[in-house]
DNA sequence: GGGATGCTTGCTCAGATGAGCAGCTGGTTG
DNA sequence: CAACCAGCTGCTCATCTGAGCAAGCATCCC
């Protein structure tokens, strides 16, 4: 587009945008024909002189949504835009999460929940009464070494009162020292009803943990700083369901993993809905590991971990 | 608007203008009628959640320009938008002054210039060939008691060549120390023809200086800081064509205006076009000054500036 | 309780708009 | 020099969209 032309196409969207005049008074304004008039505003749109943007915290990327689910097979995606500001994403990403709960169809009966920070805001600015009669199921161990002890719990309960429903939850270590405590455990009749429960789940929601010093293990006190450095050594990229694992979606320390309880990374990539939380820039390197092994069906994020995931080459 | 509709509206405009889908289409989507969407979407443009805005350094603020058009009397406005990075607003306004100049109609055989940092912008953009023909007269003395002469003359000549036409100079002070002097030069023919043709232009372009120690007149040595120190005392808030006005657009010091040499003020505010072109927020109150006071009868101006103007109490 | 009021809803209809097409123009190539 | 191609122009026609209207609905006030 030449310069002129360019000049000309401002002017008619200046006429058509804001001043709300239609396609025909503009072209007898500038002297042309309301088709030429129409033709520049289309080439003005596609030429970015005329930018419209939805401007909402609750506003998708409906173009990077689809960009997702046909390059990585998923179900769904929801891509929630970066705030202008210095606002959080976090919030924005969480109430989609939410969102996209509630809209579920079918309605799911029985919700395999994980926990953490992220799951801890969905279940917060979750709507009461979003669902009736849900069934929450915790998926993975998540009784705190420490202090704060109780989170895990209350996601799921969080959830599962606002749904008008019940918690049924997995009050036990998220990673055991012997493998025989944590065969023992899961011999045990309660603990294997809860896991049976959790694999009937129709929907699954969670997160992930990146591997590092910062990690939710290490503060809970199941690992020390020195075991996820091994962890890292070895490929680690973060966790899932309190499972590490590499960029190839592979558990990184069987022996470990032995140890972990909760529901496995295979019974979540059979999962109908596998609905994965991640928000943030430390978590893309997760996030794609998690996108590109298949362990979601649908993922909840924001623009930035969307764009991330989508520029690594094919 | 209730949260539920602001929602509803959100997706609504996602999918009409991120997806381009009619309002039929987005109805069906959404289980609702399109007379719906449609409401929805005039809502949300209303409630800003839609925002449509010309990204484009030539584009103009049409609105604004009405407002001050309304407001002032005058007789045409052109406001351009703030850019958005830390680009500099002047060479925006004087692409709008170019650009304006070029299409006044009647098309001005001979055009009044004054000469500044501002015009000299506007000189430099102006496309070549902006007119055929035209006879440029500088309207007020310009010639500098220190280093940076010429640039006076080099905006009438530069104007005047890219108009093919011709420049008729003013080559005397600006201010003069004594009265007699000022007297005795105008009372030369030369300079006298000067002004005649001056006084016969169809149309003046000028802008203003802020009264302070950076003034122009400090600066190229017609005045001393402690000069313009009186003249602010005695309310000068800048000048017009070398003359110093206070905020009701009079003469501050009518003795020191004795001793300027050029077009007087009541000629510019009789004039068909008297082309004011001002940017800057140092501005604003010379703008206001020129601008209530019937000096000109179209500014050429920054958004900032021109709600500067509007904001004022009436 | 009854009526008035203001808001929303679905509709008709006219006006606005985009897709597609044939003719034209200007520049390029053999 | 003629043929060709790409891009632009003005048009028809089908579709999309907004204004305006009457009915439905909830709310408020006496």
């Amino acid at each position: 587009m030449d310069e002129s032309t360019e000049l000309l196409a401002v002017r008619v969207a200046e006429l058509y945008y804001e001043e709300n005049k239609t396609q025909d008074e503009v072209g007898a304004l500038l002297g042309i024909t309301r088709w030429k008039v129409g033709r520049l505003l289309t080439r003005a749109r596609e030429a970015g002189i005329v930018r419209i943007e939805i401007v909402h915290p609750r506003a998708r990327r409906l173009d990077v949504e689809r960009q997702l689910r046909d390059r990585f097979g998923l179900k769904d995606a929801v891509v929630v835009p970066l705030p202008t500001e210095d606002e959080e994403v976090s919030p924005r990403v969480a109430q989609a999460a939410a969102d996209y709960l509630a809209a579920v169809r079918p309605i799911p009966r029985t919700l395999g929940v994980s926990w953490g920070r992220t799951l801890d805001e969905v279940a917060r600015v979750l709507a009461d009464g979003w669902t009736v009669g849900v069934q929450v199921v915790q998926i993975n161990g998540g009784v705190s070494l420490n202090s704060k002890q109780g989170t895990a719990a209350q996601t799921a309960v969080t959830i599962a009162q606002k749904g008008h429903g019940q918690a049924t939850l997995l009050p036990i270590p998220a990673i055991l020292e012997q493998v025989e405590t944590k065969r023992a455990i899961e011999r045990d009749r309660t603990v294997a009803s809860v896991r049976a429960l959790g694999a009937s789940a129709s929907a699954y929601l969670y997160s992930a943990g990146v591997a590092g010093a910062s990690s939710v293990h290490v503060d809970s006190g199941y690992l020390s700083e020195s075991d996820v450095d091994d962890l890292v050594a070895k490929g680690a990229v973060g966790d899932v369901v309190g499972r590490y694992i590499d960029s190839a979606g592979e558990i990184v320390d069987s022996a470990l993993d032995e140890r972990t309880v909760g529901i496995g990374l295979d019974e979540l990539r059979a999962a109908d809905h596998a609905i994965f939380v991640v928000a943030g820039d430390a978590k893309h390197d997760v996030a794609r590991a998690v996108v590109t092994s298949g362990l979601c069906s649908v993922i909840v994020t924001d623009e930035a971990t969307a764009h991330a995931l989508l520029e690594e080459t094919t």
